[in-house]
RNA sequence: GCGGACGUAGCUCAGUUGGUAGAGCGCAACCUUGCCAAGGUUGAUGUCGCCGGUUCGAGUCCGGUCGUCCGCUCCA
């Protein structure tokens, strides 16, 4: 772990927020390749989620809602958790479950409670410029309201029919207590979330499919099978909408934790919806003539999570042969070459004046079809290492040779293997090793 | 929010009983080499996390604050 977020800073994948101002707790900001790693990772799960499949539609939705939203949701009420703190050994406790002796259960002072505050995990802020009760608004805590509330708009204008989801990726805000372990856990984070409406009986059938689908999605971009596991939610687990839910985890340095979260949701959502702004969400099944309130099956994948998991499962450090035949460490990211920040690199051997603009003129040509570094400085095996160390998984390296016979070597990440290709088939070739 | 540890160059760290900052790696330029971290020469970078106090003098002592990590508490 210690090495990847020493990785990260280095090499401009993850800085602290506000660095200069002594960093702000709980946030961190994606440097120029972090986010093409994460961009990376965001679109590989729309094309899975949405491009390849004609039963998903995407949505972006605001992140300020009406309140009322909040109030239909549950968050409002389910989010605030009454906390006592024990005055003779300072631990805090839920009020709501304190034993009825009054004794504390850590230190068994009796009586030595503070009041019951609460602790709201919605950030709050006011719309408009007066502050006042009427003017209160909440960032979203899940995305997943705002296609919920959308289902109709989506439904009749798309003209789906159950089953059909609505997907969306975007920021989720939530005054986590204690955040930490780097971006796994913050306050402000990014999910990428699905909504799958279906009939009533046909849920659990959609919600055992979308956990084996959900599961497959990290093992197809390179994690192990072994540092990946499906776990259902005992029943006290489960959150306030949920009839069961299945967590995708990943092993993580300091142990199991959560990547993504499948729930079946019921029809519980649309339900409340229905019932707070008086809209009848229900779909008319023409085929059975009947109405019915779907059922919603939510895979909810965090961004910020699975971007750390893929740069956990794919730090290596293994060995590379040096100039005068001995080995040496190397650091590489076997990154799936779909989400390698870089795709190419383009070296000239040297920094010659032939070589530089040559290489120029070849990036400027892969430019148009991947996302393509150049770099020109310093000896030719120092410059591989260091595409190896962010993943990149294939170097274009200029020499004397290909002044005369247009032809350049590709290096690949994994093998070091190299092979001798014409400028000309150059774009072609790469396009067969780096599929999207 | 509570308890503990920590915060010095881009990174990893050293800084002796308080006397105006160092190393290795990295980075930049040039020479050499010319396909896997080579060698040589030269060079840049720190208000020692921030604010305040004690002192003739603070990286070093004291207080506060911000941040990181660990353990609690919490995590729809």
């Amino acid at each position: 772990m210690d090495r990847v977020v020493n990785l990260a800073k280095r090499r401009g994948l993850v800085f602290p927020s506000s660095e200069i101002y002594g960093g702000f707790r709980s946030t961190w900001d994606y440097g120029p390749l972090g986010v093409l790693l994460k961009r990376n990772v965001k679109e590989a799960w729309w094309r899975s989620m949405v491009q390849l499949r004609d039963d998903v539609v995407g949505l972006d939705a605001a992140i300020l809602m009406a309140p009322r939203v909040w109030e239909a949701s549950g968050h409002l009420k389910t989010f605030t958790d009454p906390l006592v703190d024990c005055r003779s050994c300072q631990e805090r406790f839920r009020a709501d479950q304190l034993p009825d002796s009054g004794a504390c259960p850590n230190c068994g002072a009796k009586g030595s409670f503070t009041e019951a505050r609460n602790f709201n995990l919605m950030f709050k802020t006011f719309v408009g410029p007066v502050e006042d009760d009427t003017s209160v608004a909440y960032l979203r805590p899940e995305t997943a309201q705002g296609i919920l509330v959308n289902f109709k708009n989506v439904q009749t204008t798309t003209r789906k029919k159950p089953p059909f989801g609505i997907a969306q990726i975007g920021k989720s805000f939530r005054n986590e207590i204690t955040p930490g372990n780097f971006v796994f856990r913050t306050r402000e984070f990014e999910q990428m979330e699905m909504e799958y409406f279906v009939p009533p009986e046909d849920a659990p059938h959609w919600y055992e499919y979308w956990c084996q689908q959900r599961f497959h999605w990290y093992q197809d971009l390179g994690i192990p099978e072994e540092m990946l596991r499906l776990r259902p939610h005992d029943p006290d687990e489960l959150s306030h909408y949920s009839v069961a839910t299945s967590d995708v985890e990943f092993d993580y340095p300091w142990g199991w934790g959560e990547l993504e979260g499948i729930a079946n949701r019921t029809d519980y959502d649309l339900k409340q919806h229905s019932e707070f702004s008086g809209e009848d969400l229900s779909y008319f099944d023409q085929e059975g003539d009947r109405h019915y309130v779907p059922y919603v099956i939510e895979p909810a994948a965090g961004a910020d999570r699975a971007t750390l998991a893929f740069l956990l499962a794919a730090y290596h450090e293994d060995e590379a042969p040096t100039a005068d035949g001995k080995v040496e460490k190397r650091t590489v990211l076997r990154l799936d070459h779909r989400l390698a920040p870089n795709k190419v690199a383009v070296l000239p051997l040297s920094k010659n004046e032939k070589l530089v603009p040559t290489a120029g003129e070849v990036a400027a040509d892969l430019r148009r079809h991947f996302q393509t570094d150049v770099d020109v400085a310093g000896a030719i095996g120092r410059r591989y290492r260091r595409q190896d160390e962010v993943g990149t998984p294939y170097c274009v390296t200029i020499d004397f040779d290909t002044l005369d016979d247009r032809a350049v070597t590709v290096r690949d990440r994994d093998s070091m293997g190299q092979d001798r290709v014409s400028l000309d088939r150059l774009v072609n070739h790469l396009r067969e090793l780096l599929p999207t």
